[in-house]
RNA sequence: GCGCCAAUAGCUCAGUUGGAUAGAGCAACUGCCUUCUAAGCAGUAGGCCGGGGGUUCGAGUCCCUCUUGGCGUGCCA
């Protein structure tokens, strides 16, 4: 549970803070000005480990040079028993501070310490959030559309996870209104067509043209043959539905978890009609008079919350449409469930809907503190094979299925590709796809895990085991190449904080390739098998905490770890 | 028309909530394995950060505007 990098920078602000006080007893600076500014982690080393702006900050109500007022702060901080070995003035008035030994062997003891939890934090405080992702269509397989958002939103749980949420994943599973009768439609047709014969039936407008459809149809004849054609239509449908959606639900569950991503909830929106949830709460907003009848529809008046466009509940033919369903769904997680706060991650295509929704939420009689409720918006994938866009489609059923996909690309390579920062577009070479290996970062990374494992055992055959870090003298590591590993060890709680405050799962990505790069860095430069005993033992037991860390980041993304390659 | 997201090296993208000389990977070129995994490392080359204004000690980052691209604006979900 322990940030080295806020220890670091609050320890810095407390610094710059006494300075201040001692240097404005003395005259140096005038009394009363508060320290603000920020303390940075430069990207140029030369400038330190870390940097103060707070001299330049202050400038302004010093009515000073600030150059001169980081020199006075300068010759008032104290350093002794601090993390730091060394402070400088540097550029137009930055405190550079410098780490010392002290700091890069407490780094190595709290990855030991904390093992497999190394990098947990604490900014969630237990807060109850659920992440609801996928909810995919149950009317087809789960396409490389979903497989975007699966990892997005699986990954993002795992970060909250260890930010010290306590997480609940979700699947919302549309198994009622519109899509499902069409889908059961595009069933009967398929079948009837199987029975009489290709042109006897039409198929319907919008239907669902996919081959999985004949392929239900198909199993449907097989093993009931004519059964159903002499059965009237609407019991024939229910029937098919009742049969094929289950079917359906089971082979997303199969395909999800060969991906690595496992619910805790699969919430069902029937169960939302069935229990009069829907009804209740378009009655509840009509009570409240946000309503109104028009055409035979009842409509919510959504502009007046804010949102641009009013929006119907219910259609003139008596059916609910999905956003008075979602009303209530949301109502279901809020005030039945008690979640504290929700996170929807959903494709750019809907996020017209995410501000009128959130809009809708803030209406007083809605039960849902609307600030608790957060979407995360993710681009589309552009499918692209032979420099030419690949339109998908599930109705048209031209759709590539996340089963077809991991048949050709490991779940760890397809894991780690689509965890790319979610507001931005992302590209996927279906020609690339196929051939990669060496190019795909991913093995970048694994390939330093499984060197790290591999010196591990060599080094084991000659009888040097990691020792705790309190039998080692950890001081011995000063090559430039060992301290930057260390620093980059030292970011994982760091990056698990930011990636959960930007809801950005993408950054553990960088975070590892970067840890990774530090590492092969580090093994070119420093040799370990035949050095002088203690500094092979410290050495090698900073490679076995990059590797644990690695392990731990690998871990987050649903990446594996392998010991050898 | 209005709304959301984007635009950074030839390509794919970073840029730590405004910091110092804008960084990686791929592609190109040059080196490094009789010693721990060369799926690696070191180096060279590649940039009016889409255009134009503004805010301040300081802008790739914030504000305005324009251009380009993606998405949305259904009694579909």
């Amino acid at each position: 549970m322990v940030n080295l990098i806020d220890s670091a920078k609050t320890q810095i602000e407390e610094l710059l803070k006494r300075a201040y006080e001692k240097a404005a007893e003395q005259g140096v600076l005038p009394a009363g000005v508060t320290l603000k500014g920020t303390v940075e982690i430069p990207k140029d080393t030369s400038y330190g480990d870390y940097a103060s702006s707070a001299a330049m900050a202050a400038a302004r109500e010093a009515r000073m040079a600030p150059v001169k007022i980081a020199q006075a702060l300068l010759d008032n901080v104290d350093l002794e028993g601090t993390y730091f070995a060394s402070a400088e003035v540097a550029g137009a008035g930055f405190i550079n501070f410098r780490l010392g030994p002290k700091w890069y062997a407490q780094v190595i003891s709290s990855v030991e310490e904390e093992g497999a939890d190394y990098g947990r934090i604490d900014v969630g405080h237990g807060e109850r959030v659920m992440v609801e992702f996928v909810s995919a269509n149950p009317t087809g397989p789960m396409t490389i559309g979903n497989a975007r958002g699966g990892v997005l939103g699986d990954t993002l749980a795992s970060v909250l996870d260890r930010a010290g949420y306590s997480v609940s994943r979700e699947f919302y599973v549309n198994d009622a209104g519109n899509q499902v009768d069409l889908f059961g439609r595009s069933i009967e047709a398929r079948y009837l067509q199987i029975c009489l014969g290709e042109d006897a039936v039409e198929f319907p407008d919008n239907g669902y043209h996919g081959d999985d459809i004949k392929e239900l149809a198909a199993q449907i004849h097989a093993e009931h043959g004519d059964k159903y054609v002499s059965m009237p239509e609407e019991q024939r449908r229910a029937e098919f539905v009742s049969w094929a959606l289950p079917k359906n639900i089971e082979r997303m569950k199969r395909d999800l978890e060969r991906y690595g991503i496992r619910f805790d909830t699969w919430f069902l929106e029937s169960s939302l009609h069935e229990s009069g949830a829907v009804r209740d709460t378009v009655d509840m907003l009509t009570k409240n008079g946000l309503t109104y009848e028009k055409d035979g529809a009842v409509w919510l008046k959504n502009t007046l919350l804010g949102a641009d466009k009013d929006e119907v509940l219910r259609r003139s033919n008596g059916f609910y449409t999905y956003y008075a369903v979602d009303i209530a769904y949301h109502i279901n997680k809020f005030a039945v469930r008690g979640f504290d706060r929700v996170i929807d991650v959903w494709g750019a295509d809907h996020h017209g809907h995410a501000i009128r929704f959130k809009a809708t939420c803030s209406a007083p009689c809605i039960p849902i503190d609307s600030d608790k409720l957060d979407f995360l918006i993710m681009q589309m994938v552009r499918l692209v094979r032979d420099g030419e866009t690949v339109k998908v489609s599930k109705r048209t059923g031209k759709a590539l299925t996340l089963a077809d996909l991991l048949d050709e690309i490991s779940v760890d390579a397809c894991r780690f590709f689509f965890n790319a920062k979610p507001d931005t577009h992302l590209e996927f070479d279906l020609g690339l796809a196929v051939r990669q290996d060496s190019d795909n970062p991913v093995y970048y990374v694994q390939y330093a895990h499984a060197r790290i494992a591999s010196l591990l055992r060599t080094l084991a055959q000659e009888g040097y085991t990691v020792k705790p870090a309190s039998q080692l003298n950890l001081e011995l590591l000063t090559d430039k190449t060992e301290l930057e590993l260390i620093k980059e060890i030292s970011m994982l709680p760091e990056e698990i904080k930011l990636a959960a405050r930007d809801y950005d799962p993408s950054r553990i990505n960088r975070y590892v390739i970067g840890l990774a790069a530090k590492f092969h860095k580090f093994y070119n430069a420093c040799r370990i098998k035949g050095e002088a005993p203690e500094l092979l033992e410290a050495r090698l037991k900073l490679a076995e905490t990059a590797r644990a860390v690695i392990e731990n980041s690998l871990a987050i993304v649903g990446v594996s770890a392998p010991d050898r390659m």
